[in-house]
DNA sequence: TAGTTATTGTTATATATTTCACAATATTTT
DNA sequence: AAAATATTGTGAAATATATAACAATAACTA
């Protein structure tokens, strides 16, 4: 793999993911075979880039080849290894939280919406395919489920508090939609995205005329 | 700035970003002073690093006497250069159109969210502050309300087709939702989010046990 | 006021990431 | 079957990013 320090892979595993997404639409379109640099053309990476990534992950193709997209992505959920559909919860079932839960497209990247809670009792009454519990029972069904990941889609001031419980009741990884950077002891995985910071970086390098790295 | 060939910012940029979410927090809380190591601390980020973004973008503090909130946000204000508030719109008002439009504190970011767009005569009928359009008037509300920015949050199939649209009446910057890789020209900025992938890559670290960079 | 101390600002060092360059080689061509 | 060719795989070089180290100094202390 790599001599990084602390992890084997940061930026090469978003490219992975990114790959997987490409090689996915290709195959539907029922593509069987692609070159390095066919797949970087497709999502804006350079083409030695991508070799240099499966070379990372011990992706092989063939010399004058290529490489075959349906073992490429058995390799890549190989290397996510996956064993079934993750389990994973929302907290906050708002704008965000209810765009998640209706997103259909999760389960074909095997990520399952087991349940979402919210302290709203109005938010309770939503009747739908997931669904929308109150925080009493956050620790019942992240046992039930065996929930390592969850999201957090609750305004900023109750985002810290929400966090603590999910780490307490044993999560692992958190997805944090709330503009705050959340506490959380040195084991546990943190993703936050910042959806202002988001635009407002495209906003400033609009106007300053500067490339945005991917 | 720095030497770096292509554009003077990146990580840096982010977190001065990131900087500026929690100097706001702690303005709102009274706070009048702050040290590297306080903001570093808050932010999850190493307090030397605090000091090298800060002298990247010239930032000035006291030896000994640390950093003044209140001058530090308006010099960020400064850096991020804002002729008043950045008129944006949204394309696609489902889910994700619609939080975002919904969403309340982007003003306070000087995002200024003034219109969106959706194909389905349903969402058309939406009443609300923030009104939905057809695409008919797509270039009219572009030039009228010099948008140079845009959101893209509409199916995969149609993000293609919509992000064309945008770049031929003038767009610069396109922040997008859909799970693809838009092609436009070199000059125009793109900033995928694709939330799936932010997801899974929470779920991968988890289940391998390694730490996300932030 | 002089000495002490905490904190900045920056230079140097270490690490990570990307790009380059090319040898190795499977495939295609003749 | 031999030669030509396109493509991979990777080590070396270039670039970018982060960490460490510390001299400079404003603020504090006595
Ligand atoms: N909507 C956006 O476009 C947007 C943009 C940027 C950031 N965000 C952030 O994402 C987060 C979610 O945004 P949203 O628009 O979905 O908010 P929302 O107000 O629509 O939803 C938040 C939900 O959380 C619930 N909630 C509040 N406190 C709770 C608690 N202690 N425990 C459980 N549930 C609780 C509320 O009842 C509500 O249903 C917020 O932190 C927001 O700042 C949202
Ligand atoms: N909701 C999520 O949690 C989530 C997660 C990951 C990715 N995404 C992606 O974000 C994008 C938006 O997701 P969503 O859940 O809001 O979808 P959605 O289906 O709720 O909304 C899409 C909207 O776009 C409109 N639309 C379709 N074609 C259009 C066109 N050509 N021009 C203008 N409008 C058009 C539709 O009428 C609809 O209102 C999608 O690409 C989706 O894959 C969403």
């Amino acid at each position: 793999m790599k001599k990084n320090t602390k992890c084997p892979l940061r930026k090469s595993l978003r490219r992975i993911l990114l790959y997987r997404g490409s090689l996915l639409r290709l195959q539907a379109l029922g593509v069987n075979r692609f070159y390095s640099y066919t797949l970087g053309k497709e999502t804006g990476v350079s083409a030695e880039q991508v070799r240099k990534d499966f070379s990372e992950y011990r992706i092989k193709g063939n010399q004058r080849g290529g490489y075959h997209v349906d073992q490429l992505i058995s390799e890549m959920e190989h290397i996510f290894y996956k064993k079934g559909s993750q389990n994973i919860i929302v907290v906050g079932r708002g704008n965000i939280g209810s765009s998640l839960a209706n997103y259909s497209n999760f389960i074909q990247r095997q990520i399952n919406i087991v349940a979402t809670f919210d302290i709203d009792p109005s938010k309770q009454r939503i009747r739908s395919e997931i669904p929308v519990y109150t925080m009493e029972r956050l620790k019942e069904i992240i046992d039930r489920f065996a929930v390592r990941t969850a999201i957090v889609a609750v305004p900023e001031p109750a985002a810290q508090s929400v966090c603590d419980q999910l780490v307490e009741y044993g999560v692992g990884g958190i997805i944090n939609f709330a503009p705050v950077i959340l506490k959380v002891p040195d084991e546990v995985i943190i993703n936050n995205i910042n959806l202002s910071d988001e635009i407002e970086s495209v906003i400033y390098c609009v106007s300053q005329a500067c490339p945005e790295e991917s």
